[in-house]
DNA sequence: AAACAAATGTAGCCAACGCTACACCTTTGT
DNA sequence: ACAAAGGTGTAGCGTTGGCTACATTTGTTT
């Protein structure tokens, strides 16, 4: 029998979520830390995420070996081509999930909260629904 | 000093969601088999998250111990009055977020995926945003 | 009753992500 | 120049959640 594709629980596809949650967040953190600072150091990213300069160096380290940062011991840490992208496009999913909850209401504070555990679960039609919302303020009639 | 509150970050509360959303998710899911099977066992647990039966085990034995559930060996799977309060709240804070998903234009299917790890980040406050658009339909009608 | 199938339990492995403690390198200030 | 401070690296530990392999118990079928 040729496999069947035997398709993945919704909870298979969350775990997936969950895997590629942290390198999302590290790319997308190494940019902004980058744009707004210059540079972007171990002990930054260890502030920003609230853990240890070891947790966060064990991780960057990862993110090194599939391609996504470089680095050289003791200097600050860079985007690759592809780490670049990859922020890019989570910055914008990511603002566009913390827009649509400010427009249906939400505070900021919380907005910015939420969003940051909401835009690893969002497939791209959820996204598209988030940004029309966004951009026509309420209505969302089919069309 | 007494210690600062130093708010945590928003990356921290994220993680603190990750660490209650295996209690959820399975409390939740015992509840369901029950209500449709009238028992629950491990290899149901095992097939509904798409794991192995020792993965499901062992969480299993962390919940009782953290007294959600109740268990005899080779007996199906019982939650006690904790497990089913937080059963039932999650149960509806989840069809909170998956009816607004449909409400707002996505099919059902991606709904049932995306509402899976979106519960588990969604603050009270958002939840009650949901619910009253959900509750007043489309966002055409007024009331 | 015996055999077989299914469910459950247990041992032991791996990876991710937390941590503390300590060592080493770099930068800064005197 | 050198000491102090700060940043980085590494060793080692804990928890969670995956897995395979194998043992044991339970249920079913002959
Ligand atoms: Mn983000
Ligand atoms: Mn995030
Ligand atoms: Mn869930
Ligand atoms: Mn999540």
């Amino acid at each position: 029998m040729p496999q069947p594709p035997s398709k993945p629980t919704r909870y298979q596809r969350t775990r997936k979520d969950h895997s590629t949650e942290t390198a999302e967040d590290y790319v997308e953190a190494v940019a902004e830390l980058i744009d707004a600072n210059t540079q972007c150091r171990l002990v930054d990213l260890a502030q920003y995420f609230g853990v240890s300069h070891v947790t966060a160096n064990r991780i960057v380290a990862r993110l090194v070996k599939q391609g996504l940062l470089r680095t050289e011991p003791y200097k600050p840490i860079e985007l690759t081509l592809t780490g670049r992208r990859l922020a890019k496009s989570c910055q914008e999913r990511h603002e566009i999930v913390r827009s649509f909850l400010i427009a249906i209401g939400l505070d900021s504070a919380t907005a910015d909260i939420d969003s940051e555990g909401i835009e690893h679960h969002v497939s791209p039609q959820t996204v598209e629904l988030f940004r029309r919302f966004v951009k026509r303020g309420q209505p969302n009639s089919s069309d």
